[in-house]
DNA sequence: AAGTGGTCTAGACCACATG
DNA sequence: ATGTGGTCTAGACCACTTT
C-alpha cells in the first residue's frame, strides 16, 4: 500500500468521523506532511488523489478545503472509489436472464477489436437497485481473456470476480451514452411500455496493458435511475 | 506556463502531427526527461495530466502507450480542454430566448447557496450543434459574483466572457443526468412532442474558491446529441 | 510581510513486465 | 537480468491570498 494512499484513506475517514461540513479548512500542506510523517510530494499526491476524489479542493494561496457530494441517491459515472462500495451502498442486485458463448457479431467484434471467429461470452442481466428494476445489461467478453465465466458467476458482480479470481487488472473504459426509445426487450425487461426513454450506455473496458476485454449496452430505468459527475 | 503543461503540449502535438495510432508506444520516462529537459518527475506530471486527457495510458514495467477516443460526434462529458474547443469543434451556437434579473426561487437558492433576497441572472438559450438543435438551458447565474452580463454576451459564450472579461477562474462542477419525457417549454424549443425522451443535465459550477456561481438546467434533444466519457 | 499552495529538481529505491 | 513505470524524499523557489 503507497503512502499517498494509505494517508488518503486516514484524511478521508478523519473528514467522515468528524462530519466536517462543506468549506471546512483543513491542516495546511506542511503541517499534513508534518502530521502523517511525509514528504511534502507524497502529500500532495494524496491531495490530488481525494481532489479528483470530490473529496476536497485546493485553492492556492488559501489553503485545502472539504468539499462534499450534495444529493443523495445518484449513482457516480465515474468509479471513484471501488465500484464494489456503490454496489452495496446503493444496494444493487442482478437477476440473470440468459448466459451463452457465441461468436460475434460485427457490431461486437468492433468494439472489442477481434476477429469473427474469436469466441465471446453473452450475458444478459436484469439488476435492480433497492427492489426496484435500475437496468438491463447486455454483455459480452471476450474468451481469450475472460478465460472462464458461468452462470452462476455471471449472477454475481462479474467485475469482482474478474479481478480477484481471474487476477485481471482493469486499466481503463470508454463510455457513450444516448438517449433512446425503449422496444422489444429493453422495454419488456424494463418493464415499461414501448417508447418509454431510456438511457443507454454503452461501456467498453480495457485492461491495464491497452486490451478491450468487456463491451457492454447498459439501458436504464428512467424513473429509477440518476447520474452524478463530479469534475 | 509550468513547464508539465508545455511538455504535455508538445507531445500531444507530436501524437497528433505523426498521427500515431492506438497502442503506439512513446519513448520511456527517462528518455522523455531527456528529450524535453525536464526531471523525471515533471515527466509523470506531464503523463498524468495526459492521462486525464485521454491521450495516452502507462503500463507499470512496459511503457507508455497512445490512447485514442474512438467514435465521433460525441460531446465529452468531461471538459478535457477547453470547452470552447469543443463548441467550436462541433459547430455549436447559440440563440438567445430570454434575459432577465431576478429574485431566486427556492429551488435557485438552494442549488446556488444563496438567501431567497439575492438577485441572479436568468438566461434561456437554445443550443444548436451543426444547425440541429441540441438543447435548450435554462441557467442562473449569481449576481454578486458574475457582476455584469447582457444580452449581447448571453448569445455568446458566457463562460468564456466570465473567463476572459471577468476574470473569474471557474474551479470545479457537479453535474445531475436524469432522463425525462419533455413537456411544455422544453418540448416546444426542442421542437419535439410532449413525452419525447430527454437528457437533463443539472450543473452547478463553482469558482476556485469554492462558491457556487453558476445553476443550470440543460435539456438535450435526444435525437442531436450523445455523450462520451473517459476514466 | 507572512502564509499557503504550485512547480521543479536530482537522486534513491521499489514493483512489475518482458525477454 | 534488464528495462520501465511508480513511489518517496529533501529542499529550493515561485505565485497567489490574506492580514
Amino acid at each position: 500500500m503507497p503512502k499517498y494512499i494509505d494517508v488518503a484513506s486516514k484524511i478521508e475517514k478523519k473528514i467522515k468521523d468528524e462530519k466536517l461540513s462543506q468549506g471546512t479548512k483543513l491542516p495546511s500542506v506542511t503541517e499534513l506532511a508534518d502530521i502523517y510523517s511525509v514528504s511534502k510530494n507524497t502529500i500532495l499526491k494524496t491531495l490530488t488523489t481525494l481532489e479528483t476524489r470530490g473529496e476536497i479542493y485546493q485553492v492556492q494561496g488559501s489553503g485545502i478545503f472539504v468539499r462534499h457530494k450534495k444529493r443523495k441517491g445518484y449513482i457516480t459515472l465515474l468509479e471513484n472509489k471501488g465500484f464494489l462500495h456503490e454496489l452495496t451502498y446503493l444496494g444493487i442486485k442482478s437477476k440473470l436472464i440468459s448466459f451463452k458463448t457465441k461468436k460475434p457479431s460485427e457490431e461486437i467484434a468492433i468494439n472489442l477489436n477481434c476477429s469473427s471467429e474469436d469466441e465471446v461470452y453473452e450475458v444478459k442481466r436484469v439488476q435492480y437497485i433497492q427492489d426496484q428494476i435500475m437496468s438491463y445489461e447486455i454483455s459480452y467478453y471476450k474468451k481469450n481473456i475472460v478465460t472462464y465465466l458461468n452462470k452462476s458467476i455471471a449472477q454475481d458482480s462479474i467485475f469482482n470476480y474478474i479481478k480477484t479470481a481471474l487476477k485481471l487488472n482493469i486499466g481503463f473504459s470508454d463510455k457513450y451514452l444516448i438517449v433512446e426509445k425503449t422496444k422489444g426487450d429493453v422495454s419488456k425487461f424494463l418493464d415499461l411500455p414501448d417508447n418509454s426513454p431510456t438511457l443507454l450506455i454503452e461501456e467498453i473496458y480495457y485492461t491495464t496493458n491497452g486490451e478491450q476485454f468487456d463491451y457492454s449496452k447498459v439501458y436504464y430505468h428512467y424513473e429509477h435511475s440518476q447520474f452524478f459527475l463530479q469534475s
